[in-house]
DNA sequence: CAACTAAGGCGGACTTAGTGG
DNA sequence: CCACTAAGTCCGCCTTAGTTG
């Protein structure tokens, strides 16, 4: 089914960026095996919203910067993917760039 | 008091730049004044964290992205801050640095 | 006025069990 | 195997009321 909240959009995008299915995210996460593929579905779904830890765990697993989960806009999100694989003289870069132009 | 969660960390950080009392800011957000100052000050000392419509609409309240409060470290916390601000041309400028730079 | 806290009700996350691709 | 869902339990957010600088 269509994801229907902000954070199962993102959950999802991960995911499948990750190539993983939700069962094998979820025991990454710490989450017992037996409750995991329930609870991811319903976090994708837009069902449940699971707990700030439960997510800074699952965006571990899949390699993103919890933040990520929560971008409301494609672009925010895209930032900040770009943002972890960056090196530190890149990110200083960018930094300098965007605070340099300030609308 | 010291404020434990990261949630409560960044609502904290971006009230006080907004230069707002927890209670203006709650009414901001549409939170009834009875209630605004306890919600905000259990936030913010990380007893509790809100539903995330509600930090969407604190968000807004505070000219900040969603998923700044949600930002694990301060590089991406800085980024998405910057990253608001910025312009548009900016903006790509950033992008490109950041994909052109992956570690 | 501004920030914080204890206690209780109650909505929603988590568990269980099971269905459909 | 993989994704999804209904129903019940129970934890934690929200409310109330009140305390502290």
């Amino acid at each position: 089914m269509a994801p229907s909240s902000v954070f199962g959009l993102r959950l999802r995008q991960a995911r499948e960026l990750a190539a993983l299915t939700q069962e094998a995210l979820a025991v990454r996460a710490g989450i017992d095996e037996f409750t995991a593929s329930a609870r991811i579905s319903q976090y994708e779904t837009g069902k449940h919203v699971p707990r700030y830890e439960i997510a800074c765990r699952l965006a571990d697993a899949l390699k993103v910067p919890v933040a990520f989960l929560y971008a409301n806009d494609d672009g925010t999100a895209e930032l900040v993917l770009l943002w972890q694989h960056a090196s530190a003289t890149s990110r200083r870069e960018a930094l300098a760039v965007l605070s340099a132009g300030a609308a």
